[in-house]
DNA sequence: CAGCCAATGTAATCACTGTTCACATCTAAT
DNA sequence: ATTAGATGTGAACAGTGATTACATTGGCTG
C-alpha cells in the first residue's frame, strides 16, 4: 500500500494533500471533497492530516490559496504576452480569467467560497490581493484608475463581468452545452463589446 | 415543545422547513442547514422531513428554487416600476439583482450552486428560465436582440456583469465594509458605464 | 557513533450527520 | 364508525470531522 517499503513517514504530506483535493473535487466536485478520502489517496490515516491542518477548513484554506496564486500567474502571463504583442491586456487579461475557471474548475470553485474557507487567513488574504493586484494591471491606461486603494466603477465592471460570467459558466447556468473554445468566443466577444465602457470614455 | 396541545400532524411541514432553511443559513451560513436543526426549529423529528422532500438534497433544490422565483418576482417589479417611471429598464433589473444578493444572501448563495442542487429538477429549470426571461426583458429597446433562443453578446455581458458583482458582494470579496447603500451606488455606477456598450452601439 | 527528542503517523473513540425502517398516530373518505 | 393512507416517531446504520494516547521515525546533540 505504501510507495516504499519503509515509509511510516510520507515525506512531503501537507503538499500531497492538497493535490488530493484537486483529484478528489475534479472528478467528483468540491462536495465530494472528504478527509477520509483524501488521507486513503495519499495512502495514509485519517488522523495524520491534521498534523500539517488543523482544520478541514485550513486544508480547503490551503487549496483556495493554491488556486488564488494559479489564478494570479495566469493572469500575469496574460498580460505580458498581450503588453509583447501590443495587444489588448486587459481583454487578455480577461480571457485568461475564464480560461482557467473552465480548465481547473474546482480551483476556481474553491477560490471565493467564504463559508468554508478561513478568509482572514494571512496567506490567503496576501493571494487574494495579489490577483486584485494584477486585474488592475490590465487597467494600465485607463484614464481615471488613480486612486490604487479604491476600486473604481470601470474596474468593478471589469471584474463583475469576468468573474460573473466564470461563475455562470462553472455552475452549468450558461451555455451549457457548449465547448471551451466556443465559451471562450463568448468571453472574447464580451471582452470586445466592452471595450466602450472602459476606454473610450471622454 | 408542540405549538398546540394535540399536533402530532404539524399543518404544514414541507413549507415550514423551507423557511427553517432560510432562518438557519442566514443566522449561520449555508453550510450550516442540517436537517436535524431544521427539524428541531420546526419542532419535529429528523426523519420527518423525508415524508416531504426525498434528500437534504431536494430540499435545498426546492429552497432555490423559491429564491429564483422571488428574485424573478423582485426582478418584474422593478422592469414594470421603471417602465412606467420611463426610466431605463434594464438599469432598474440589474439593481434589483444586486439588491436582492444584499437583502437575502442565503437565498441568493444557494440559488445556483450546481454541486448540491438537483439543476434538473423540474421546477427548479422552469424558474430558472423564468428569471432568465426577466434578465432579458431588461433589453427591449437593444437593437440586436432578435433570436430569443441564443444568448447575445450583451445579454451575458449584462447578467455576467450583475451577477459577478452580487457575487462579489455575498462572498465578500470586495467592498466588505461598504454599507449596503453605498454597495448598491457601487452597482448604479457601473450600470451606467455599462450602457455605452449595451445600447449605444451603430 | 549512540541516543534521544521533536516531528510525523496510527488506532480507537467521540459527537454529529444524512438516511432508513418498523412502528405510532392522525385525517378523511366511505 | 371504520379503516386506509398520509404523516410523524424512535432506534438504528454507516460515514463524517475531530481528539486523544500511543507508535515510529529521522536528525541533532553528545
Amino acid at each position: 500500500m505504501k510507495k516504499t517499503k519503509s515509509s511510516y513517514h510520507h515525506g512531503d504530506l501537507a503538499e500531497s494533500l492538497l493535490t488530493a483535493v484537486d483529484e478528489i473535487a475534479t472528478k467528483f466536485g468540491l462536495e465530494a471533497v472528504t478527509l477520509r478520502a483524501c488521507a486513503k489517496l495519499v495512502g495514509v490515516s485519517p488522523s495524520a492530516a491534521f498534523r500539517h491542518y488543523a482544520d478541514k477548513k485550513s486544508l480547503l484554506t490551503a487549496f483556495a490559496t493554491r488556486a488564488l496564486q494559479q489564478l494570479a500567474g495566469a493572469m500575469e502571463k496574460a498580460r505580458i504576452a498581450a503588453t509583447e504583442a501590443s495587444t489588448n491586456p486587459f481583454h487578455a487579461v480577461g480571457l485568461a480569467y475564464v480560461e482557467f475557471a473552465l480548465d481547473k474548475p474546482a480551483f476556481f470553485r474553491a477560490m471565493w467560497r467564504e463559508e468554508s474557507l478561513y478568509t482572514n487567513d494571512e496567506q490567503y488574504v496576501a493571494a487574494a490581493n495579489q490577483l486584485r493586484a494584477h486585474l488592475e494591471s490590465g487597467f494600465a491606461n485607463t484614464l481615471d484608475d488613480k486612486d490604487p486603494d479604491s476600486l473604481s466603477a470601470e474596474e468593478l465592471l471589469a471584474w463583475s463581468a469576468v468573474h460573473g460570467m466564470a461563475k455562470l459558466f462553472v455552475e452549468g447556468t450558461v451555455a451549457k452545452q457548449d465547448s471551451k473554445s466556443q465559451k471562450l468566443a463568448r468571453a472574447s466577444a464580451m471582452l470586445s463589446i466592452m471595450d466602450p465602457a472602459l476606454f473610450d470614455r471622454r
